[in-house]
DNA sequence: GGGTACATGTAATCAGTTACATGATTTA
DNA sequence: TAAATCATGTAACTGATTACATGTACCC
């Protein structure tokens, strides 16, 4: 209790549950695979985290004498009761776009220079989520999720292709054109 | 040229060529009025990017020797070369989107849980943005930006409210009925 | 036996936030 | 003249990244 718990504490907190029990590798596996798109962390990151939340008694952890010195977590019930008062609490943390592109856009950007880059990314990564989401029996949550993740991608595809349209036909600028199609996608 | 110049170097930097000539106070101002909501940050870190880039030639700071001790800043030639070379780097940077709320939906949260707030709060970034967006005038990138603002928030009222909505419907909680929601808006 | 992926860490550094501090103008 | 806001900073801290380091197991 004495260490401040932060959003990736939680976010290693909850992989573990989700896991069951897992060593801070599989931790750090199931991060890349599921949670890297919208909230990545370094493996770093991810044995700081383990090394607090066992301190603090939220995991137990089991280390291997010999061999690899393998460490296995498990949560506690000190750590369920964390993980279900931070699930339920409602409080909303205001986000902040900090996209790149978007901010040379506001500074004055060429769309013609960095607009087709963000076209192509955006589309790959919607590609990306369009597959993940094949996959069969994923929890609600994690579909939800990607669901939003598909959402903001086709949105951004939409955005900055309509953005391309209307600065290459220089007399359609108006800034309706590009919310009415960013909205209609 | 010595420091690594990053992200809110150009941010700095970019205001005090929007404004022309300004203060650290000014450039201050300027950020927490038109970009605050996607990329914030505080006067600190203003007056510590202003001297960053004085010292690496971009900026040129004229300081007052009585009274305030108020600083002018303006771009260097060097300065409008690099924001130049910036503005045209298409260049992309992923980013997260590290919302707590979609982390915890993520991690099973209980939609009826944390929806409402998240519902409440978008809906008045919106509002905001909306109000914002009938200000005449605005440069077509700021335009650009806020339209992408409206986009996204729209998008996220519309995702809670889907899923608040299947929620107390249990039989109607298919991920489909998110996404055409979602991607309808 | 040698290369690759597994698994775990330490140490240095850094960007960014928070808290604290202060004096200068303006306005009521 | 007192309060509010203007304008500028310093110092401490901390969350997080980067670079470095090392030994283990598996596969060809």
């Amino acid at each position: 209790m004495t260490a401040r718990l932060t959003t990736p504490s939680y976010l290693v907190l909850g992989l573990v549950d989700k896991l069951g029990t897992a060593s801070p590798y599989d931790v750090k596996q199931a991060a890349a695979n599921y949670v890297a798109p919208f909230w990545s962390l370094p493996h770093t990151q991810v044995y700081a985290q383990c090394d607090k939340l066992v301190e603090a008694g939220l995991l137990r952890q089991e280390q291997q004498e010999e061999g690899r010195r393998r460490r296995t977590l498990t949560v506690t019930p000190d750590g369920q009761d964390a993980l279900r008062e931070w699930r339920k609490d409602p409080a909303v943390v205001p986000v902040e776009a900090r996209d790149l592109g978007l901010l040379k856009l506001f500074f004055g950007s060429d769309v013609a220079d960095i607009g087709p880059a963000q076209v192509d990314h955006h589309q790959q990564r919607l590609d990306e989520y369009v597959q993940l989401s094949k996959t069969s029996d994923l929890p609600l949550g994690v579909a939800a999720t990607l669901e939003f993740g598909m959402a903001y991608e086709r949105g951004l595809v939409a955005f900055w292709g309509e953005l391309l349209k209307s600065a290459t036909k220089p007399d359609s600028e108006t800034p309706h054109a590009i919310e009415n199609s960013v909205r209609g996608q």
